[in-house]
DNA sequence: TTCAAAAGTTTGACGACTCAAACTTTGTTG
DNA sequence: CAACAAAGTTTGAGTCGTCAAACTTTTGAA
């Protein structure tokens, strides 16, 4: 079984893998998100390879095999149902729950994470939107566009934030923006690079559009 | 902060310490306790010691110091709070949430322990009986005597297994003896060493006194 | 096209934790 | 009380995960 680390590594680099345009991860930043020096990610991904988890040709992009696209899901499904759990049973805040979550994704059976699931009713997405891994690992990923792709006048539903910054889940959690909330498009100003939310009647948000860019939402 | 070997050496000092006459663990015990050589032990003890955690005079008997007490009382705290999560809200088996509390118990932060506990409804035990510190460090210590020492014909009630082991505590709860139970002392067989309970009408259990031991129960 | 900066790699070292096996001390018992 | 087993300790070595710093390759801008 991989151990703590070897699983973060693998759950950082298919993140990576999701965010970059080429598919592949880059040492620097994955020695960020694990919090290491380059060369200790560079080592870490030497042994990943030798397990078979990653491909990474010399000097070139990181990308997870089947094996380890596997370890991602199942990391990953661990994670958004525990975070489910903190959220939905023990309400604690929506922005703390993600470093807690990272710490006991790695000390849960898989019997007890079925448990889990089923007390919480087999939850699809966690508290931020972001789907649930099947436990055969499938995922159905996003179902939304960036709310700044919307036209003004626009109706639609907040379903999923992409960003687990705590400053960031902090301010959207507290302009009302959660998923599952619906929200009209008030304004859109392209050179002021931002964009007018109403949330509730009289209630209105502006974000900037790189902010907006992190916030799905669908048509009502 | 202790690293979670640390602590799982702690807890189990703290619980040789209680169970040996003397009032101090050896190495070998807790060699076998958190399985690793003798060796192994005796090494980690004197990191112990070097820590604070522990007083370990030379070829002689290990026990806590206040701070050692304190750390292992809240690593107790953890366990027996995610024990009893375990099986009274996810319903896992009774007999295999040991191992799985022995994981979680380090991944933990105070906030969430706290809400789990409120959650939970500030349980004094935990499902074993097992009394829960209280997380400025109290214990209020058994309150029952071992069922092998009362006489035929008293009714008392089970209040606590005084044993972690899985056949032990399957054989114990198919039996009817939890924690809770109200239960007869229908024989006692000296020569044959064993008990035997009425724990309802029409269902008894015979013992050995070995078990019967472990076992606490209080007049009813 | 060249060449610096960015990205990636290597090296040597360290701390935490472990083992096996040789060794020392303690305590029991014939 | 001698001797021997059990308990405890030491030693030398290994793995995992990490760092700092020197190094090499790639790449994008002048």
């Amino acid at each position: 079984m991989a151990t703590e680390t070897v699983e973060n590594y693998i759950k950082a680099i298919y993140v990576l893998c999701r965010e970059s345009p080429s598919g592949e991860a880059g040492v620097v930043r994955l020695a960020q998100e694990v919090d290491v020096t380059k060369g200790t990610a560079t080592s870490m991904i030497k042994r990943l390879a030798k397990l078979k988890l990653v491909k990474a040709p010399r000097y070139s992009g990181i990308t997870l095999t089947t094996m380890g696209k596997k370890v991602a899901l199942d990391v990953l499904r661990r994670h958004r149902i525990i975070e489910t759990f903190l959220v939905s049973t023990l309400n604690l805040d929506w922005a703390d729950v993600h470093e807690e979550a990272e710490r006991l994704e790695h000390a849960l059976s898989p019997r007890t994470l079925d448990r889990l699931d089923e007390f919480l009713g087999r939850p699809s997405t966690d508290p931020h939107g972001d789907p649930i891994p099947s436990a055969s690992g499938k995922v159905s990923e996003l179902r939304g566009k960036a709310l700044s792709a919307y036209i003004k006048g626009a109706k639609v539903e907040i379903v999923r934030i992409l960003d687990q910054d705590r400053a960031f889940l902090k301010f959207v959690a507290q302009s009302g923006l959660k998923p599952g909330v619906c929200v009209t498009v008030q304004a859109l100003s392209p050179e002021g690079d931002s964009i007018t939310l109403q949330v509730k009647r009289g209630q209105s948000v502006t974000l900037s559009s790189s902010a907006a860019a992190k916030i799905l939402a669908r048509l009502q």
